[in-house]
DNA sequence: TATTAAGTTGAACAATCGTTCAATTTAAGG
DNA sequence: CCTTAAATTGAACGATTGTTCAACTTAATA
């Protein structure tokens, strides 16, 4: 009685490419206006009318709202990740890993990316929104806390003589101090006025939490 | 004609106790909602359940919602402001001002106030929600800009070699530290372990900050 | 080519949203 | 005390929310 005792198969089907395509055009709507307006903020309506597809075409590909946000901030987030492993892995096969190139290579990635197009700087100011709400606490944790470990072994080795939860403080510092870097640029020229060229704001920011860092091993006697 | 030119005048009258009292209870409704579940993630039934009202009080006290989130923002933001800049005053009369003082001046009395309560912690979580969306830039320019400005003044006089904007960008990222530092507590925990006893951790987060601070005035040469 | 799973469409669902309003109660001011 | 502005109540407004559904079209597979 039961499905797969029947004579006939129903087999799976690949996707068409024009599946394949107004998938990413809701995947690409749903970034840009969650980043923007955050997860209640953003209607299934809005995404379907950025990605010119009628409502229930949304519900088909994305299945409900939480799961569509989840696979959005998912999708960037392993690529995020891959280019965050490889810089790593490159580092530790040439030895050179002191605690300034491991930032840097936590860092880089997210902040090539983000020159390269307003999509990733709209995917930093999405993972700004769930890294605030609690709701979202199980996505980072999937998404980001791999990763985040490998790195935090590499700066342990960096820096043997602080505990590991010392370690892990200042990191997550380091990482609201990079969302910080590319969400709120607007709040740095309001408090200092003009900027300097990015390049000069990077090697600041990479500098600013390596000294962190390092301030950790010391006693902080104040 | 108007109103102001009849024999009978109508003059305006005192709120009555009951009336600040529901005033009260309403706003402290909007900041535990506000401060979980963000602006679109509360609505103003949920606020007038948590504050035993009929959902058309909170409109006759608010104004509307958006005025709502305002003055709830405002109003812990006052009295946070007054903390620091009497701390920042008592640090420039005793004419020892250095870099860690001036950053515990700010740090410490929001510091202070989350250790007495929760509703100080779920403020910061407030803080946070207004700090990634773009949309409350107005009210990061009026509640917390002329603070920060005070402050930027006072780091500027202890490292005078350090172009303004360079510290803007790193106090920036300072802020950043302090709300994570009390916002993603869990994320600290999740990737180190149990943490270290709550001084300890504050020696640490102000320890981060001045060095990465004073990592700015020398050239970065990476 | 014939079959049929997957993709697409537009309408509809109940629930909830922010806001408005008239009626009623409370309490400040003369 | 009386007057009346302010506070409170509960119901209602239209708009929008996430989700469901049946009918229809497209295109992958046998």
């Amino acid at each position: 009685m039961n499905a797969t005792s029947t004579s006939k198969q129903t087999r799976k089907r690949a996707p068409s490419k024009r599946a394949l395509e107004t998938r990413a055009r809701i995947l690409d709507a749903s970034e840009k206006l969650f980043a923007v307006n955050g997860y209640d903020g953003t209607s299934l309506r809005d995404i379907a009318n950025e990605a010119s597809v009628p409502v229930g075409l949304v519900h088909h590909h994305g299945v409900s709202k939480d799961a569509l946000f989840h696979t959005t901030v998912a999708r960037r987030a392993n690529e995020l990740s891959d280019a965050r492993m490889t810089a790593l892995r490159v580092l530790q096969r040439e030895n050179g890993a002191t605690l300034e190139k491991i930032i840097e290579a936590f860092f880089a990635p997210f902040l090539r990316l983000a020159r390269s197009g307003d999509q990733w700087l709209a995917y930093a100011r999405l993972v700004a929104h769930v890294s605030v709400d609690p709701r979202w606490r199980h996505i980072c944790a999937e998404c980001f806390d791999p990763t985040a470990d490998a790195f935090l072994d590499a700066i342990a080795e960096a820096l043997p003589d602080t505990p590991r939860p010392v370690l892990a403080q200042s990191f997550v510092y380091s990482v609201s101090a990079l969302l910080a870097h590319l969400t709120t640029r607007w709040r740095m020229e309001t408090l200092g006025g003009s900027m300097d060229i990015e390049d000069a704001l990077q090697t600041r920011l990479v500098a600013y939490c390596a000294a962190g860092l390092r301030a950790m091993t010391t006693e902080p006697s104040v």
